[in-house]
RNA sequence: GCCCGGGUAGCUCAGUCGGUAGAGCAGCUCACUCGUAAUGAGCAGGUCAGGGGUUCGAAUCCCCUCUCGGGCUCCA
């Protein structure tokens, strides 16, 4: 008996009946063979071993394919979570997936022991032992009422059989989907040394094939996500298809810790957290405020040319104000906690939009004064638990380019559209350009009504229609008040980074009782839409550092030109360069000549000066200098200076070509 | 907040078995005056995060606190 199957390039091939897609992968070629680990089936992900059936269309997974390394990953783990079992008998294990990069596997050890730094290569010794024995991975299935015996002792895994068995209250959720539970019956998979996982697969045919990983580290994780439930131990790996892309991959992470913001603003002086202030308060060094205020008044001069007003509101206000605004109700444990002062109880503010909407309702408002948009660099205070600060892109004290707008219900659309365009423009503007946006919509929990949430929901489809921007719909992900949209962006290692985001407030118009006079004289509540675009100051600051490895654009630099006078007698010319180049605006800096020249090459490079001038003896005679600009491998000599600041001045004034609206 | 790991000079780090602190860079002084990624010498710099305990003796061992990092949870 024969069958025919189709394989991924629209191939018809006849194989004999019972021929498994490991089978079929030989017969094709040696090459594929070697470098399969599961197959397509009728586009569902199989195990190697499963016997094809006439008409099956067949893709073979090979290893470095995504899905290839996602199954790598995941046997991977479950030779982690063989290799604890076997070194701590006893060991609970509850959840271990393929996530990017790698895996990780959940675990809780007998009588509350912890992993530790150096259990970690004793695991991996343990792990490269299973890998070399070339256990196979076998699947079976079993019956809940089996499952439940079989994993007796696991009472994670038991959990998520109960979950599933209408013996819990939930319904299977995509994690035990993964884990391998279903309606009625469980995928479980056996090593040929016993060890046994519940599991949906599916898995390489044998531990052979897997090798290329490393675990990274260990962590601390809940149960579930649940921070009420017990904390287990967490060990994160990497695993890749090949040694190589093993090590490519390690590489890129050494990479983007020199490019770490907190590490960069130590070695270039931008900023540091003295523990005196507390932690998530940052203090800015002369550069480093330089650089901010170079960003700032990019950012107002943008916002005024699109028709923004500029405002300015306090950093504290009474209670009174965040129970109008609700945040006192549904952000109290986001806020610092009160001073008491004349018998008031006064908060730092977490937001600045209740102080705009005191500005917006300082007088009767017109709709011939909307839309009106209202901007602000204010500072606002978080609690954020101490776990999660993490340098300037999480913090406690934040500068938000915040900005509210007030207008017309039938002005939404449009005004958002506008709005979204013009965030792009401004992000392009700091050299970013890689975006994507997300449009979450009402969540389970939340206020008001429904034909409210669908005009504002369609207003922001319209938006990132109208933008060309590409995004994904988050269904549920909304604040409670409001559907948004979140502009994440890609840096220049791939991480991507949420900055800005729009949110149409259905709440606080009402709770503020805003209203404006409409032409046909009647009273009208305007909408209001949240804007921060930068996200915050402090983050943005962050993702630019990253994203230029402190290497900042011309304009963004806080010295642009250093200048190292060969001997010092050449000093005078030195200072006379400096001041042609001042006369443009340029931020410069003079290395006297008292070190040798090399040294001080090699500081301004440390420091990525944009240009590193040298003068010397033949420079004064011909009024020219030397060039050595950042990147260029090659120095060089007897430039004019008049040449190099005509070259450079395009530079010299902030913002790249394509920053400005429509 | 929780789990794991750290905290030694401004920075990066060494410090063995518990015997009382060390290097490089940075800083300062002096000399050197040099054409494209580290000139040399000298000086100064420390309550070993803080507190408590064990000990004849603690950077080192134990406990607590603070703080930083990696995660979890959280994130308008």
């Amino acid at each position: 008996m024969e069958i025919s199957v189709v394989l991924a390039d629209g191939t018809s091939r006849t194989v004999p009946s019972g021929c498994t897609a490991s089978q079929l992968a030989e017969m094709i070629s040696r090459r594929l063979s070697e470098n399969s680990v599961a197959v397509k089936v009728n586009g569902a992900l199989r195990d190697l071993a499963t016997v094809l059936s006439d008409g099956d269309h067949l893709e073979i997974i090979t290893r470095e394919t995504e899905e290839g390394r996602e199954v790598l990953r995941h046997s991977t783990a479950h030779v982690l979570a063989q290799a604890v079992t076997d070194l701590w008998p006893g060991a609970h294990y509850a959840i271990g997936p393929a996530i990017a990069d790698g895996f990780y596997y959940d675990f809780e050890l007998p009588k509350g022991e912890h992993f530790t730094d150096e259990d970690l290569e004793k695991i991996e010794r343990r792990m490269r032992e299973i890998v070399k024995e070339g256990q196979a991975f076998t699947r079976m299935e079993y019956s809940i009422s089996d499952g439940i015996k079989l994993f007796a002792d696991q009472p994670f895994k038991r959990e998520i059989i109960e979950t599933v068995a209408g013996q819990a209250t939930e319904p299977p959720d995509e994690e035990e989907l993964n884990e391998g539970v279903n309606e009625g019956a469980l995928s479980v998979y056996r090593n040929s040394s016993g060890f046994t996982d519940l599991c949906r697969g599916p898995h390489v045919p044998t531990t052979r094939v897997l090798g290329s990983f490393k675990l990274m580290r260990v962590a601390g994780a809940y149960w579930r996500g649940n921070e009420k439930r017990p904390q287990l131990q967490r060990i994160y790996g990497t695993a890749w298809e090949s040694d190589k892309a093993l090590k490519e991959h390690l590489v890129r992470l050494e990479e983007a810790e020199k490019r770490d913001h907190r590490k960069l603003g130590l070695e270039l002086d931008l900023f540091h957290f003295p523990p005196e202030i507390g932690g998530g308060l940052p203090v800015f060094h002369p550069k480093g405020a330089l650089i901010r205020q170079l960003m700032e008044d990019y950012s107002k001069r943008e916002h005024r040319k699109a028709g923004y007003q500029q405002v300015w509101t306090p950093h504290i206000a009474k209670s009174t104000l965040f129970e109008i605004s609700g945040h006192l109700g549904w952000y109290k444990a986001g806020m610092y906690p009160p001073m008491e002062m004349e018998g008031a109880t006064y908060y730092p503010k977490p937001m600045n939009c209740p102080m705009h909407i005191l500005i917006y309702k300082s007088k009767g408002r017109s709709y011939k004064e909307l839309p009106l948009r209202l901007f602000e660099f204010g500072t606002v205070y978080r609690f954020e638990r101490s776990g999660v600060l993490h340098g300037l892109a999480r913090v406690r004290g934040l500068t938000q380019d915040d900005s509210h707008i007030f207008c017309a219900p039938d002005q939404l659309p449009s005004e958002l559209a506008r709005l979204l365009k013009f965030v792009i423009s401004i992000l392009r503007a700091f050299g970013l350009s890689d975006f994507e946006a997300e449009l979450s919509t009402r969540p389970e929990k939340s206020v008001g009504e429904d034909y409210e949430w669908e005009e504002a929901t369609a207003a922001l489809d319209h938006a990132l229609k109208e933008s060309g921007i590409n995004y994904t719909v988050a269904h549920g992900e909304g604040a409670f008040y409001a559907p948004k949209i979140d502009v994440h962006l890609k840096d220049a290692i791939g991480r991507r980074w949420q900055v800005s985001t729009l949110q149409v407030d259905l709440q606080e118009p009402q709770r503020f009782d805003m209203e404006f006079v409409d032409s046909d004289n009647t009273r009208k509540r305007p909408y209001m839409i949240h804007r921060a675009l930068f996200g915050s100051v402090e983050r943005f600051f962050a993702i630019l550092l990253e994203h230029y490895a402190g290497a900042l654009p011309m304009w963004l630099a806080p010295v642009q030109v250093s200048i190292l006078p060969v001997r010092d007698d050449h000093a005078a010319y030195a200072s006379e360069v400096a001041e042609s180049l001042q006369k443009f605006d340029a931020r410069v800096e003079i290395l006297p000549a008292d070190e040798p020249l090399g040294g001080r090459i090699r500081k301004a490079k440390l420091d990525k000066i944009p240009y590193v001038l040298v003068v010397g003896d033949s420079d004064i005679s011909s009024g020219t200098i030397g060039v050595n600009a950042r990147g260029s491998q090659n120095p060089e000599r007897d430039v004019p200076l008049a040449e190099f600041i005509s070259r450079i001045s395009p530079e010299l004034v902030a913002r790249p070509l394509d920053a400005s609206l429509d």
